[in-house]
Formats: C-alpha cells, sequence, structure tokens
DNA sequence: CGAATAGTGATCCATAAGGCTAAGTATCAT
DNA sequence: ATGATACTTAGCCTTATGGATCACTATTCG
C-alpha cells in the first residue's frame, strides 16, 4: 500500500505538468527521438530535456541512446500505479471498507 | 480543450503530495473537520492548511465553514478528470483515436 | 464574562521546478 | 577532416512549494 506512496509522488508530478503530458501523448503512438519529441515546442533543448528525465525518473518512460539519437518509449505498466490508486480511492467511499462503514455512515449523516 | 489541460495541472499536482493523497483517502470515508484531518499529521497546522487550500484549489475537495468548525468533503467527479485522461492515454496506444476520445472529452465536461 | 477551541493571516525560510544561455561532446555525412 | 547534427553539462534566474512561527479572530462552553 505504502509502496506506491513514492512512486506516486514522482509519477503525479510528472503528470502534472502539460509539455510532459504532451511527450506522453506523443509516446502514447509510438517511440520517438528526443529531438521529434521537442519539435512541437517552443522551449530550448536544455529545458525540454529536464522534462525527459523527470519522466524517465518517475519511470512514466524509458530511453536509450543508439549513436548520438537517444529513442524514448512509454512505459504503459506504469500507468497501472495511477489506476490502482484510484480504486483504491473509489473503494473507499463505495464502501467497500468493512468495519469503518459504520463510521463513514454515521459521519456522513452528521455531515449533512 | 485548454481549460480541461490547466484542470488536470492543477489536480495532479494536487495528488503529487502524500499528506494530500491522505487527506483524500481520509475523506472518501466520510466528511471530516480540518482539526480532525489534521491530527495524524505532524504538521502545524497553517501548514497543513495549505494542502486544503490547495486541494479545494484543485476542486478535489470542497469545505464549508458553520460556526468555528470547517467541513471538508470529497469531490467525486472530479477524479474524473483523471481516469478521463488515463482512458484518453490508453486509447492512443491501443490505436484508437476518434470516438473514445471524444466520449472522454464530453463526460468530463459534463462532469464539472 | 472569561477561557478554551478552531481556524486565519502574515511573514519567513530552504529547496525544487521550470525556464534560459553558452559552451562542450560525440556521432554521422560528405 | 570538417562541418553539421543531436544531444549534454553547467550555470543562472524567478517563482512555487512545503514547511515553520507568531499573532489574531471568531465561536462555544462553564
Amino acid at each position: 500500500m505504502d509502496h506506491y506512496s513514492e512512486q506516486l509522488d514522482g509519477i503525479f508530478q510528472a503528470l502534472a505538468d502539460p509539455t510532459r503530458r504532451a511527450v506522453l501523448a506523443r509516446l502514447g503512438k509510438g517511440p520517438a527521438s528526443i529531438s521529434d519529441l521537442a519539435e512541437p515546442f517552443d522551449m530550448a533543448l536544455p529545458s525540454f530535456m529536464k522534462h525527459i528525465h523527470f519522466l524517465e525518473g518517475s519511470g512514466l518512460i524509458q530511453t536509450r541512446k543508439q549513436g548520438r539519437v537517444r529513442t524514448c518509449v512509454i512505459e504503459k505498466q506504469r500507468f497501472q500505479a495511477v489506476e490502482a490508486w484510484l480504486s483504491q480511492q473509489r473503494s473507499l467511499w463505495e464502501g467497500r471498507t468493512d468495519r469503518l462503514e459504520q463510521f463513514v455512515t454515521k459521519a456522513q449523516a452528521e455531515g449533512d
């Protein structure tokens, strides 16, 4: 349960930036080089590279350099951490928690 | 939609902190006051309040003050934005980029 | 009324994030 | 061998984040 937590910090933070989400969207269609990925953005390359490093650090992408070209690939399975967290969260408010449910019901009655 | 993207910035950023995720988990079980929410954390109240404000700003929670007590409630709909984004992302790497994306975008708009 | 409770407001501080430029390294093409 | 290409490294800058404190207001309770 707390295994996720460290990963989630990085993953959610990686997702909190529009440039990085756009990169992920692009990589969703298939691998690409740094310069291909950077091309749509009005940003200096070193700045863009920071986003790539951030994404790689979070595990959402993987990169590999062959010759002078670094190719980036999306790491689909990493997104499962987000889905798992969402499921956990949803399970809480859908009352799929045994003892706690009584407390929840009571709290909600008082809250309303 | 760029409005959609800005929402995601805030939402993902809100989710990128373990304290805030813990607050959401707690609120998933039902409404709670600020001091109830703050109690588990070894943190000064003003510091904790920043997290509450952040969460409220992202729309993931709503708060209401009655007397001297502010009660916080989770905004379940808001999580749809995350699920929508995940669906979009998955649709990209699964190669279906037309109908589902529209469905997702529409669902998000109605979720507001 | 007076005291405890519940939250605010106003700083302050250190570090991280996200951008920049300028210069450097390693390939690849000719 | 030279030059272009594709990154990299190293700084620098500004703003945001996540924490703290101290002083303050507004309720509620005895």
